[in-house]
DNA sequence: GACCATAATGCAAAAGCTTCTCATTTCTCT
DNA sequence: AGAGAAATGAGAAGCTTTTGCATTATGGTC
């Protein structure tokens, strides 16, 4: 039940946060844009304003509920916090994203930022290509 | 002498190229934004338009000149290419960046990307954290 | 060195994404 | 149901980056 999920954090529970975070839950898609969930929106036949899905969608940011990415489509793309930490590798023909979870990599991270004096508090890590599909075309 | 460098890429030679090309040599900061050096050339007594800068960075790009980076500042910013690829390191507070190679997660990227069938195009890298001078503060 | 065709520049306008303002609406709590 | 507080919608504004177009500079040729 989502209602508790807003509540939880400190938001009351409204129809907009409530339809953006159904469909963050049950979109095809794990990653979309602000945009994405607009026109998705749109079609389900809520008509939800942008500004409030940017709103709503910096707000469950803050609350933890959804992760913001930045791969370089020129606009931030957001998906559901599950809890575990994840990279990505995007297809650059299609836009395709897929997750992996290397801890050789996370570990050498920890190691590389530690030995530079620096406490680690965040990283992207994001590996462009053309996924088997695209390459066949 | 950078005027072979432009010429070699098939750029007429400028002003304005030159006199970027020379800054993002000599800058004491590798990473720069185009603002960045908009306002840098304007200290120096040279005025480009910014319109200029945006292209000449983007035909120098295209050209392998430089390389262009996504950190999360709202703004690209731009190094001169020297031909040996690395990832970043990037403090929150200051802006400071600083460059690191690491072979295993060059390794490690590369598996993963084969792994998942995608021919590998490009990565980015970045590890977000406080520098250890913005950590007394 | 002057000339010409072509490419580059500067400026202002526009575009693309995101945030803000403020009047109106919706929640929550009683 | 009603009051107070918070959220929403619509449009304006903010930022970074790109584009159109008139003007200027460059590179090759005579
Ligand atoms: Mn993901
Ligand atoms: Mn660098
Ligand atoms: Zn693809
Ligand atoms: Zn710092």
């Amino acid at each position: 039940m989502e209602t508790q999920d807003l509540k939880k954090v400190g938001l009351k529970v409204t129809l907009p946060r409530m339809k953006i975070l159904e469909l963050l839950q049950n979109a095809d898609q794990r990653h979309l844009s602000a945009e994405d969930i607009y026109k998705l929106l749109l079609e389900a036949d809520e008509e939800i304003g942008l500004a409030t899905i940017y709103r709503v969608l910096t707000q469950f940011e803050t609350a933890g509920l959804v992760t913001r990415h930045h791969f370089e489509t020129g606009q931030a793309v957001f998906e559901l916090e599950r809890g575990e930490h994840h990279d990505h590798l995007v297809c650059i023909k299609c836009g395709k994203v897929e997750e992996f979870k290397n801890e050789t990599i996370e570990t050498c991270q920890d190691k590389i930022a530690s030995e530079a004096g620096y406490r680690i508090t965040d990283h992207s890590l994001i590996i462009y290509g053309v996924c088997p599909e695209c390459q066949k075309k």
